[in-house]
DNA sequence: ATGAAAGCGCTAACAA
DNA sequence: TTGTTAGCGCTTTCAT
């Protein structure tokens, strides 16, 4: 599917300042047109010392006229702060990062904090690389989300005295704050509610990991089958990659055992798609044949049909705190880190 | 204007570098360890003049020894590039846009560009305000995406000279490329595909606004539908807010009719698959009874069921051209801007 | 092949 | 209340 691709009219000369643009409008221009100092121009702006009225008026006037807009790089260069906080995420098309963006510009917008969201899913930039861009960069704050465990990534930060939130993380680290989902809890809770229907034979279709959510929302579902006093058989634990396709694989090797489950825990929404995806094409009934839920609460989870009963992270809000963490530490560097940990919420829907 | 930028008693606090990091090394620390000039490490870095090898490699490990990392304010203060490209979009959470940067990423990041994601969707920061900010940090390139046909907020980035890509806008302007798709002709296809099944009742579920890609399609279904010799009634063409709620509100108002349709085109695939449970509900079959098509091939599109058919913007490729035009205004910033129109494909599935 | 020094545009200490 | 001026850390002539 080539695209059309046409020049535009005409116009090798159409525009008078070809190319490259007018030279920007500098404070001293400024400073000209408002026949005064460029010092009076700085404290007009900053208000950081006062300016009389009728000084502050020519000078804003002079700034209108001539669209003046301070050089950002200059005003960093001399040490003040950039009102920008980085969000880095591993991968911008998984729907999860977009929402804890979102959180996140919730507290960052209304305290004038513009969030530069950078997604280290193309190479060969690597995670690691795109921190310590942003440090060059003079963000104020910087959220790391996505990897486990691993604050490698963040210690550039740390040395460099910029605020870090790492986001997944469950070890508080030296000058690091966390925020965290009790995925524990929330595989606990998601077995829990499997066996208060009524199944017993609960199976759980995880990633290939051993650490991180996925191997926490396992290590919960192990807790509960045990407080219920149910053994736990490892051929119901299968492993395949996270994803729709990992969803129908395990799936069709869960449907394979001599006694296969009544009921399925999915480490994440795409996973349980593809379970149940894989149940349905069989003639058989979710939740009638077996129940299915999820975690993270991704939008199509409530658009398909059975709708899917899922574990939600509340993801938003833990942006949200994720960002007002890096406010405060902005506001107070001495502040020692916190860590946070956030419960999950099971939302019920046809799938169970 | 733009003079302040944080709320009242908020934001950053001018106090000095308290608490919290080490001072950053500079280019002198570099010089002073490596035994040579500031200039020589410049050069060394940047191989712009011929260094020795033997001094290159003292300042390789100078540098390494330290951990010195330029400071990008002072170099773009100097006039160097940034190698960043801002790309600002309405709605971080709407998954078209994800898609959209990540096929900017895939042609920057190869190229050593950062992509600099900005979701104007949390107020009170607007689009343009996004946008000056954006200039005034010395981004390399500017995609705007999102509204339609005002290329307003486009104007600093110009006078500027600032590569600026508009996304979704049909008009060329001045020194402003455009990257959009073939709305009208993805309505006809649509609708022309539903025609081919045998319908001849085709209603449409569009959004409230007059102008941009909604209309279009509409446009598009029009014309199909009088190349077909079938007369365009009013009733089945149904506005409604652009979302799952406004689907199935649009579908029951169809529903509603006296000859209601056999097929519906939907603006977007939110709003299908609205529609699509709408008609769920009832106990009749998609696309037994009514047949469905949307826009747009969002993930959601395959995972509900029946499958969407749906027409396929091909948005990330979209984006790889975006930053392709960009880049080609950057290496060349005398280059007539260009128009990029991109065809659709259908994608069929089983709603159809 | 290497250095010295002049700014880039801005803020703030120091003067008036 | 306002102005003068010294840098912030870097790149880049212009010398050597």
């Amino acid at each position: 599917m080539a695209a059309r691709r046409f020049v535009d009219g005409e116009g090798p000369k159409d525009d008078p300042p070809a190319a490259g643009g007018k030279p920007r409008v500098r404070i001293v221009d400024v400073a000209a047109r408002a026949g005064v100092s460029i010092t009076t121009v700085s404290h007009a702006l900053s208000q950081r010392r006062p300016v009389s009225a009728r000084t502050r008026e020519k000078v804003q006037r002079a700034i209108e006229e001539l669209s003046y807009r301070p050089n950002e790089a200059a005003r960093s260069l001399r040490g003040q702060p950039t009102a920008t906080v980085a969000v880095i995420v591993p991968d911008i098309t998984n729907p999860f990062y977009p929402q804890l963006a979102r959180g996140m510009q919730d507290v960052l917008s209304p305290k004038g904090y513009q969030a530069l969201i950078c997604s280290s899913d193309a190479e060969p930039v690597s995670r690691r690389e795109i921190v310590e861009q942003m440090i060059a960069r003079r963000v104020d704050g910087i959220c790391i989300s996505g990897y486990y465990d691993d604050h490698a990534d963040a210690e550039p930060a740390v040395e460099a005295g910029v605020p870090v939130v790492l986001f997944g993380h469950r070890a508080p680290y030296p000058g690091i704050s966390t925020v965290t989902t009790d995925d524990v809890g929330a595989g606990r809770m998601a077995t829990e509610h499997l066996l208060s229907r009524g199944h017993e034979r609960v199976g759980f279709i995880t990633g290939r990991s051993d650490v991180g959510p996925p191997a926490d929302r396992v290590a919960g579902y192990r807790a509960a089958l045990e407080s219920a006093g149910i053994q736990v058989e490892d051929e119901l634990v299968v492993r395949e990659p996270v994803s729709r396709e990992g969803g129908a694989a395990g799936m069709r090797r869960l449907l394979a055992l001599d006694r296969p489950p009544q009921a399925v825990v999915c480490t994440n929404d795409f996973v349980a798609i593809g379970a149940m995806g894989e149940v349905l094409d069989r003639g058989l009934d979710v939740p009638g044949d077996v129940a299915l839920i999820g975690f993270d609460d991704i939008d199509a989870a409530a658009l398909v049909r059975p709708g899917l009963t899922t574990m939600s992270v509340a993801i938003r809000r833990q942006g949200q705190a994720a960002a007002q963490l890096i406010l405060d530490r902005i506001a107070n560097p001495d502040q020692p880190p916190q860590a946070t940990l956030f419960a999950t919420d099971l939302v019920q829907r046809q799938s169970t």
